[in-house]
DNA sequence: CATTACCTGCAA
DNA sequence: TTGCAGGTAATG
């Protein structure tokens, strides 16, 4: 569910609302986990009384800072939802957690699979955080100079680069696969291999298809939603992501859509348009 | 580098 | 019933 453009979506939802709002409390659900090995009551000792100063995102991280040098540092994983709701609203389904709010509302995180996390950070904690994290796609110190350095000298498949967050932070299997469809690049190519005209190519694949994703207020296909709980329409304008599996055809040229594994993770493609290594 | 584990629901 | 899912950490 959540890359970019989706953790973007949340964020700009939840902002306008809950700055400056004050945490009264904190509930947990059946799977207390969620925020990691730190007990509920400690959490919820430390949160009360402070203010929520802003809400920044960096890679797939929503961060949710507190006066105090305090931040809530949610991951959502595969299945996890933050959402605004009504303090009289019933839990969301799979809810595991919920940020109380001065003006009767709450911040709620549902997951289904239990993957996702909400920690509650210091100073330290974030840097910890900032130093595992590659550049940020879609800032403009992300040149495509920038780019060729991150590709200078690796061996591996630039699939595996694209999803490293430790290099680019952002990128999942969607948008991924997309930029690769729009520059013509096969997903096994081998980073180092890409011609400067090529690099150049997905940087700008890289950012189109990212700010598309925005545009269009995420991908959803089942369980992503925004701040509100309203599903993307991205969906709509996906090249290849999903289809190659049904031997679909390439909207472009019409040849039959393909799907391999390439580091994990399904991979669609274009014979046509992303020739093989 | 590739595989497995973490979880659960849903489509085939 | 099986396989698969938008992510990542751990393991061999």
């Amino acid at each position: 569910m959540p890359e970019l453009p989706e953790v973007e979506t949340i964020r700009r939802t939840l902002e306008p609302a809950i700055t400056g709002r004050i945490i009264t409390g904190l509930r947990t659900g059946s799977f207390p986990g969620v925020l990691g090995s730190t007990p509920a009551e400690v959490v919820a000792r430390e949160i009360s009384g402070r203010t929520i100063t802003s809400v920044q995102r960096r890679g797939k991280f929503l961060v949710i800072h507190l006066n105090g040098d305090l931040a809530f540092v949610v991951h959502l994983r595969m299945t996890g939802r933050l959402v605004l709701r009504d303090r009289l609203a019933p839990p969301e389904r799979f809810e595991h957690l919920a940020i109380e709010l001065d003006i009767g509302l709450d911040v709620r995180f549902a997951d289904q699979r239990k993957f996702g996390r909400v920690l509650l950070l210091d100073r330290a904690g974030l840097g910890q955080l900032e130093c595992q994290l590659g550049a940020e796609p879609l800032d403009p110190e992300f040149t495509a100079g920038k780019f060729a350095d991150l590709l200078r000298g690796r061996q591996g498949k630039i699939k595996s680069v694209l999803l490293d967050q430790r290099l680019i932070a952002g990128i999942g299997n969607i948008y991924a696969d997309e930029a690769l469809f729009r520059a013509g690049i096969h997903p096994e190519r081998r980073a180092s291999s890409l011609f400067q005209d090529e690099v150049e190519r997905l940087h700008g694949a890289i950012q189109s298809v990212l700010r598309e994703g925005l545009v269009n207020r995420g991908t959803t296909f089942s369980s992503y939603r925004d701040g509100w709980g309203e599903p993307g329409t991205n969906q709509a304008n996906l090249g290849v992501y999903g289809r190659g599996r049904r031997g679909e055809p390439c909207p472009c040229c019409g040849a039959s859509l393909r799907c391999v594994v390439v580091s994990g993770r399904s991979s669609h493609f274009c014979p046509h348009c992303q020739p093989a290594p």
